[in-house]
DNA sequence: ATCTTTGCAAAAGTTTTGCATATCC
DNA sequence: GGATATGCAAAACTTTTGCAAAGAT
């Protein structure tokens, strides 16, 4: 995993400036197993006791999304969804209980997909999104017991 | 595919009236070769003269998923997409223009991947949601040329 | 007749914008 | 000093809710 001073480095090699709500963003995504909303990241810069506006925060995502360090996560339809884009991985959302796990999958599968996009479409590809959505184990057990 | 009458009929079977607003919703659908957001589907309802307050779109693509016949999309992360689950398939997302195509995929990997959830993590998988983002060839050609 | 469905208006939640001020290099 | 970044308030959107009226079986 990449660390926290790495990711610093290439935000200046990008041009952006190294301030205290850019350090602290950057630090909560990377401190997160899963992918977080506005709202989460807020909370948590909050008890980083780094306080941040909401614009902020959106403005800054929108930006490390443009020098690609992050991405959208489609897990949700009513708001977004972000991750650091080196923790791309796929999920397993349980339609329940919001819980977000990871699941291991061969890309191969993904890949041979890209290529016929880009050979039958004419599509260049720029990344891949896979969720599963289903039930997890507690909340399975949860409604057993009803 | 499947006929509007059929759909019609499964309707019935789950206890839904057939109502003016609920048979266009669904052959709206049906007539769609993407998925669509509410405002698009209140913009082909439209031009059927099938006039429906939003309100109503809402309730009933929620019903609709209830009994299975719909599904969400999450083409992205501000609103909703929905499309017929008869539908279901794998999308190119054009990042600039906002088109979808579909796209055929080996869906041999994906079951691995629903297996795997299931045994190692006691998942009980319901569905599945692959997206593939990226510039469509008309995209490509209009940047070049600037 | 009864239960379902609908429309309307208002509320709630998320994201964006404009502008003045502060901060970084 | 000059460009970038920030906070605040207000606006713009999408989605949800409550309730009374209309429609389907």
């Amino acid at each position: 995993m990449k660390k926290a001073e790495t990711l610093f480095l290439e935000l200046k090699q990008a041009g952006l400036r190294l301030t205290k709500a850019r350090q602290a963003c950057v630090e909560v995504l990377l401190a997160s197993r899963t992918p977080l909303s506005v709202a989460q990241i807020l909370e948590r810069l909050g008890r980083k006791e780094v306080l941040v506006n909401k614009t902020t925060v959106y403005r800054e995502l929108e930006k490390l999304k443009k020098i690609g360090m992050v991405e959208n996560v489609p897990l949700s339809d009513r708001q977004q969804y972000f991750e650091l884009a080196a923790h791309h991985h796929h999920h397993l959302v349980c339609v329940r209980c919001q819980t977000v796990e990871e699941v291991a999958i061969d890309e191969r599968a993904l890949l041979q997909g890209e290529e016929r996009a880009k050979q039958e479409k004419q599509f260049m590809i720029i990344r891949h999104s896979l969720e599963f959505f289903g039930v997890c184990g507690n909340c399975q057990m949860a409604e057993k017991s009803c």
